[in-house]
DNA sequence: GCCAATATTGCGAGTCGCTGTCATTATACA
DNA sequence: TGTATAATGACAGCGACTCGCAATATTGGC
């Protein structure tokens, strides 16, 4: 599953290469085990057992329990997409191009990985709350990405206001999209971003 | 500060007398403790130390260390005051009159007591969080009472409309009062239901 | 006022998430 | 090949929280 991270790119060294691989098997194992027994019957210990490493190594890679659901491996694949979009796309119609390569280019079990994750944040109090916290500080970090391709700053007022209009079509397909799959999800979240893209026309004549 | 909760009523046995005051020592010390040192700096059994019960005595009162900055002690009378309105009163109006009486008879400790917890929550991000979840719980709680006053189910469209709409009052006054007092909280929170019992007529008209 | 049923408490051992330290091992680079 | 550097595992320890149990306090009936 890992081989995804490293397509297309000067290929980084052998300890690189060990890390991701160490990381990815982390959150598989960890995945895996809150699907078996729960998530809080699951201990760290557990998954560490289960992905060949310390207990101590686990918190070297997530810092905390919650983490290890948290983190999104195709973030980084995503920034990277998006920042190489061609200027003349508007910062949603960026978004959407970027969406389509990264999902499309991603096999089925790192989409099913992404299902897994998306339902076990609804499900588990603990991590919905997190994920607020992840919400927010994916808008400072798109905030960041905008702002360079407007050549304006991440604190202007339209860079905020785009920013949190984007993550707040995303947090609402996730609300409503509980338990259907990727490809649903992100069809819906394409159709969103392409009315906010548009305006909302489709609201404005009834 | 106890004797609050205790006027006006068939006086419980000595039991439930202990129980309220073991409580409040444990709510006092706690905050006291966290105003000197910080919450996450203070640890519970300081807390059970000071208020001389032992560690286990506090998880029974509290199940967890957030909590015992999270219980408010005034949630009961104001209950109680709420469903001994006039049934005259609208839902908005009843609880104006609620809040006047019961922070009105308040002694000034006990107020203090609310700035000190409110300001806290806002200042610890975990404590913030599960704020989170008691508003939800107090749309729960409240819809109940409305309902019953109005003779309608809890789940009712109206009642629910209602009940939102007077906690996501309280929200925003909560979170636009930061280290104000108690009585410019309250002042405002009664403006804001004010407004909303009127239907925002300054909106209306420009 | 006494006694039995019941509720509350303190104690101790234990689990789990998480932190910090240190010696050992593996990778990178020159 | 040797050396700086980074990652790892083992260990000790802290704090929140749970559980079971014996001791103690309150209650209600007599």
């Amino acid at each position: 599953m890992d081989q995804l991270l490293e397509t297309d790119r000067p290929r980084p060294g052998l300890r690189e290469r060990k890390k991701a691989r160490t990381r990815a098997a982390l959150q598989e194992h960890a995945l895996r085990l809150f699907r078996e027994r729960g998530y809080e019957a699951t201990t760290v210990d557990e998954i560490a057992d289960a992905a060949e490493v310390s207990p101590s190594t686990f918190f070297r890679y997530f810092p905390t329990k919650e983490d290890v659901v948290l983190y999104d491996a195709l973030d980084p694949l995503l920034l990277e997409a998006f920042e190489a979009q061609p200027a003349g796309l508007s910062p949603v119609g960026a978004l959407r191009a970027t969406m389509r390569e990264v999902f499309g280019g991603a096999p089925a079990d790192v989409l099913a990985q992404q299902d897994e994750r998306a339902a076990l944040i609804f499900a588990v109090p603990e991590l919905r709350m997190r994920m607020l916290d992840e919400f927010a500080r994916s808008m400072l970090l798109f905030a960041d990405v905008v702002a360079k391709r407007a050549g304006r700053r991440p604190d202007d007022l339209a860079v905020r206001a785009l920013v949190g209009a984007v993550v707040g079509v995303g947090i609402a397909t996730w609300v409503n999209a509980r338990g259907s799959q990727a490809s649903d999800y992100l069809r819906r979240m394409d159709e969103g971003l392409a009315e906010l893209e548009a305006g909302f026309p489709t609201l404005s004549r009834p």
